[in-house]
DNA sequence: GAAAATACCGCAGAATATGCTGGTTTAATT
DNA sequence: AATTAAACCAGCATATTCTGCGGTATTTTC
């Protein structure tokens, strides 16, 4: 038995299936047997492993930032002062409870996050801003505040 | 006659419908209706408005960054030497035409930018930041490479 | 070449989506 | 305060879709 779980090779109908679905995560079975030329049946079935074997984490609705008053975005360099456990087990207690960082990454050799702050306005940054900076062992930091999305691309990119 | 286009209220009935269909975007209008006591009809009625009004945006299918080998992220801060139309529009281009690009932000005065890139590994990556250095007008740059995901929150924020 | 496994299709019953109607509540106007 | 208008909701009916099952064809394995 090995340690890799088991990973059936994806064949052209598989990718068909999971591009149409990153695409469009409601359409009908029907339609999208039609879309990659089988019959309904088999298709769901392979909708249906493809999500059993992980391929497909889940189904979402994407929502308008602007229309939900959330469309102010800002990433967020910080450095902590040392890479400490408690430390860095208090600055993630804290990340993880204020819903306005909506993405964390641990970057470079483990000193340093980026940040990325959904905020409706500059107020509201400020004060995520100035809580952020009061956690202990947090030591510099610096804001990119977004002026235009150039590009944004949900899901990710498949070779048919 | 406003600017700003109508932008019905929303009630709390409409924002369970929206943090609902956030968190799987796949339930079935029944069950989502049991969900915000409501009946089949009405809950179906207001989830179309809440599409044709814009609030919701799209569906799409979360696909796994692992299972289908493109698990390596970095974030590369780059610096254009110029804000000159030409020299962005190049650069632009060529954002939009790499597909390992999957985001990319304006950030602070316009000479900036914030992109996030996702490859299958290092020699991916190494080709991508090579192509990127020899478009005209790209100066400085720096790479965030991503250790560890320590927050990943898709979806908005909604009190209800 | 035979046997087994796999994938596909069509069908049928169950569940769901969706348009319509009528009744109720809420809000606005006089 | 009464009347009108508007919005909203539940229930029903029809059309569509989902989904499991059995049968057939194709591919793989021995």
């Amino acid at each position: 038995m090995s340690l890799t779980a088991k990973s059936r090779t994806l064949d052209r109908i598989d990718l068909a299936i999971l591009d149409a679905l990153q695409k469009n995560g409601r359409i009908s079975n029907v339609n999208l047997a039609k879309q990659v030329n089988l019959s309904p049946s088999p298709c769901l079935d392979r909708v249906k492993r493809l999500e059993a074997d992980g391929f497909i984490e889940g189904y979402y609705a994407k929502l308008s930032e602007q229309k939900l008053n959330q469309s102010l975005l800002a990433h967020v360099q910080v450095s902590l002062v040392t890479s400490n456990t408690s430390v860095f087990k208090t600055f993630k207690e804290h990340i993880v409870k204020t819903p306005q960082v909506v993405e964390c990454d641990m970057v470079a050799g483990g000193y340093d996050y980026l940040l990325k702050v959904r905020v409706s306005d500059m107020n509201e940054y400020r004060q995520v801003l100035g809580d952020l900076v009061d956690i202990p062992g947090v030591g510099t930091h610096h804001t990119y505040m977004v002026i235009e999305k150039v590009k944004e691309d949900t899901g990710l990119r498949i070779d048919l």
